[in-house]
DNA sequence: TATAGTTGTCTATATCACTAGACAAATTTT
DNA sequence: AAAATTTGTCTAGTGATATAGACAACTATA
């Protein structure tokens, strides 16, 4: 319910372990704002009998956290938070990584992972009004914001048009700033679609996330302002580091 | 990755039990349209290779699926899919349940399953643009198409301004026809904000969800043409049956 | 009708998750 | 200095999760 605290509700024999459901909802809580950064988590024991668990089960959860570098812990005095809030990603008709974020963070920027041409997959090729099968260049890119990684994506151009973009992506660390090399001033947000799953093992490790964490999944084409496709995307945000909020388009 | 066949790994000790991840993959895979409708899923056997599990934790899986009613096993055939892709849930300026859903299903209507008058809160007070403790009234409701839960929302309005509301939209079954009684004529969306978690306890049960299951969640504003915020929401989208896709503002 | 392929059931064993209790170690408060 | 509070470590026992293998029951096909 919103305003209201939340239900603190774990399910047993679920599938999915009580640690795990605990850490979440800490994690949650703590992104929700909750707690102020370096605040004190409540004491093992008060959490154990808040969620109806044994203080060992709490621990473990708190262990996850820890690893994760959210929380710190410390011998007699508690259990304190390190991170922030959620970053609030906007998303509308200009949606541009750095300018995004601008205000919330002090520095961004994005790393390239990969690079590789391939041929177009069906929806690849959708996406950028291409034939299935034409070459494209894929581009596998992190966001990172105060040096933690907030963003997982890969995107499509056509390998004709935009040949070495890998190249200047890697010196600019911006697309705005990459396509403005290949005379692309301005460019806008055809379509996004949005939809939500766990994490698999190659965002877990780019994301520094620990297993069962959640992703926002975005899939966006990209165009110039007269229409022509030059973008096709699939980005990935760790849920419980970012938020999208919704911009006029 | 896109267009390719997505990396089908599951991790070990990760908190989340193995037949819970594989589940959580199959369903993926179903709601991305990998199979077609009352098409048959792999043998428990190959599934089992794939995935580098025994065949008895394929079977859990595919027993948590049946339980969901996702799936349907014949002895002696094999296990065949019933549901179908996911729906695309428009959001946009204009932003309507039933009419965002024509084409997609063939029947759509929200049902009201709870309401009460209580103060608003901060984040409501915020949205609806009044004091902190104004009454407002809260529907709790959910949203259902082709018989199938697809959605699941709390929205906050002036108690004032639309006392009797809960009785109209047990009549009506639209947010649309029921603003319509008190004047409102038209509505535009002011503000979005999406993020993901696992779903609670409430929302498993309202939602038909198997625990651990994810829930697209988004907060928004809707106002009069003229600006005036008359609706705050929250509305949870099982991220399994949903996306959401984002139109022009 | 026989055979291959599939799901359903059973037994047994090992590992992980959780509970329970006790006490140590470090810090803060009295 | 002593007491209270909190995190850290250890042992032991129980239930859920996962593996392994065997065979029954049912269906489709050669």
């Amino acid at each position: 319910m919103a305003g209201q605290q939340r239900a603190d509700s774990i399910e047993r024999r679920s599938g999915v372990s009580l640690w795990r459901q605990i850490a979440d909802q800490v994690l949650h809580s703590i992104a929700a704002g909750d707690f102020a950064e370096n605040a004190a988590l409540p004491p093992e024991v008060a959490l154990a009998e808040r969620y109806g668990v044994n203080r060992h089960t709490v621990r473990s959860a708190i262990a996850a956290l820890v690893q994760e570098g959210v929380l710190r812990a410390e011998q007699g005095r508690g259990t304190f938070v390190l991170s922030r809030k959620r970053l609030s990603y906007p998303i509308g008709a200009r949606t541009r990584f750095s300018t995004g974020l601008q205000g919330q963070t002090s520095e961004r920027h994005i790393v390239l992972l990969a690079s590789a041409i391939e041929p177009a997959s069906q929806r690849v090729a959708e996406g950028l009004g291409l034939a299935k099968g034409t070459e494209v260049i894929r581009l596998e890119t992190r966001g990172e914001a105060d040096g933690r990684p907030v963003s997982r994506a890969a995107s499509w151009y056509e390998a004709k048009r935009f040949a070495g973009i890998d190249a200047v992506m890697t010196e600019t660390g911006s697309i705005t700033a990459s396509l403005k090399r290949f005379g692309i001033d301005d460019y806008l947000r055809q379509s996004t679609v949005l939809s939500a799953r766990h994490a698999d093992a190659t965002d877990l490790a780019a994301l520094n996330l620990q297993p069962g964490a959640i992703v926002l999944v975005a899939v966006a084409v990209n165009v110039t302002p007269d229409g022509r496709p030059i973008q096709f995307s699939e980005t990935r945000f760790p849920a419980e580091r970012v938020e999208l909020k919704l911009s006029a388009l």
